[in-house]
DNA sequence: ACCTGAACACCGTTCAAGT
DNA sequence: ACCTGAACACCGTTCAAGT
């Protein structure tokens, strides 16, 4: 009974490589880089590690494919598809959120981005990155001579900032555990030589209150002030 | 003869932890993160993998006692210390490409940024950075309520652009190389969908003509403008 | 075409034993 | 106090063999 298979297409659980990355999402979610292990994905999947290498070519290709999925939803699905009604700048915004909570709750993408942006000619990420935000830059009225350096910028700084912000998390597990290691680290800043590191001394309690996702916003407004800064649209007067 | 070997300090070819950091440093820059091992430690420095566990607890530790030294040594003895007579944006700009000629010449450094920054309360990378382009902000003018958000942004531009530069460099070994994966990268933005991504077909041209030097500084001028925008220095009228 | 699972080379780390 | 080197658990990858 039921034995036509393949007319109605592969059986529920049949190895794929789609179902071999969303394990491996899950793992690196659950227990960081380290976690994505052969055997326990093997575990997971009820296989040998044969199996795998069937439908991925290398572990490299698999955090690649596992890179890739994660950023396409967040950017296709997600932000982008829903603020089609402000300013650019919104947008950015948006944008530039959605990919900081992303890192925020896939806290191996902030390596994973350094590696992947190099991949050449690349996968889907740089293109979608690129674009999506490039057309703001765009609409914000940059020149067109511009475009690139002006994108790259914000892209930098967007993957920078939300990257070393998830290497911050990853640190403190617990809202508890963030503000004990924010703590310490002020508590180390005021323990320096105040002749050597008098900035630092100065900026202790700021560093200890500070928001993250604030803060990070706050980031993106200094770059999008220096974009108009350096590029007054036409518009204005 | 010369039997007094405690009175005139250590022998020269004695094991300690600065030589096994310099050797690690010498691995990392030949052959990257993947050439970092025991094996290749214990051959070159001719011990077993128990005389470095004694002067160092695990590849984690190791790994940050190499990036603090290399940055250290940029921070310190390099950059910051020539340019006291420009500008705070001339000593910004020497200190970031510093950093960024720093990681141009370790690759390694750009994945370990992301993981050097967040180890609590840190080693000396994070403070000494902070520190240096810290004084930079306050001598420009910007309000003390906004220094830490301020540096923090430049911060996370120049470690972003500079690690996903060297990314892109570490593909590219040499110089024919970079031409050679600009103009495959290029191709590539070329041959996707024209209505799907318009603007990377716009600005294709632009990337593969792209100095990567030129533009990390285009983007440090930017949040430089970003910063005089949002915090116009009371001199000027 | 797809999967199994034993086998291989290599890795970081430990530790009893030496000096 | 510092170093040796065998041993251990684990890792990514391969491949002859199955279906």
């Amino acid at each position: 009974m039921a034995t036509r298979k393949q007319r109605t297409g592969r059986r529920t659980d049949a190895l794929s490589k789609e179902r071999i990355v969303e394990a491996a999402v899950a793992l690196l979610d659950a227990a960081g880089e380290s976690g994505l292990t052969f055997k326990a994905l093997t575990e997971r999947l009820a296989t040998g590690p044969g199996a795998i290498y069937w439908h991925v070519a290398n572990k490299g290709e698999l955090l690649g494919a596992a890179t890739d999925a994660v950023v396409v939803t967040v950017l296709t699905a997600g932000p982008a598809e829903k603020a089609k009604t402000g300013t650019p700048q919104d947008e950015i915004r948006t944008v530039a959120l959605g990919l900081f909570d992303a890192i925020g709750d896939h806290h191996w993408l902030a390596t994973q981005f350094a590696v992947q942006l190099s991949r050449a000619p690349a996968g889907p990420v740089t293109p979608l990155i690129f674009e999506t935000l490039g057309r703001q830059v765009r609409a914000m009225g940059v020149p067109r001579e511009s475009w690139f350096t002006t994108t790259s910028a914000l892209v930098h700084y967007i993957l920078g900032a939300a990257g070393q912000n998830a290497a911050n998390a990853k640190v403190a597990g617990t809202v508890t555990d963030r503000d004990e290691v924010l703590d310490a680290t002020s508590q180390a800043w005021k323990a320096l030589d105040p002749g050597g590191y008098p900035f630092l001394h100065a900026i202790a309690d700021q560093m200890r209150r500070h928001d993250d996702r604030e803060q990070f916003l706050a980031g993106i407004d200094l770059v999008l002030a220096g974009i108009t800064t350096l590029h007054p649209p036409p518009a204005a007067a």
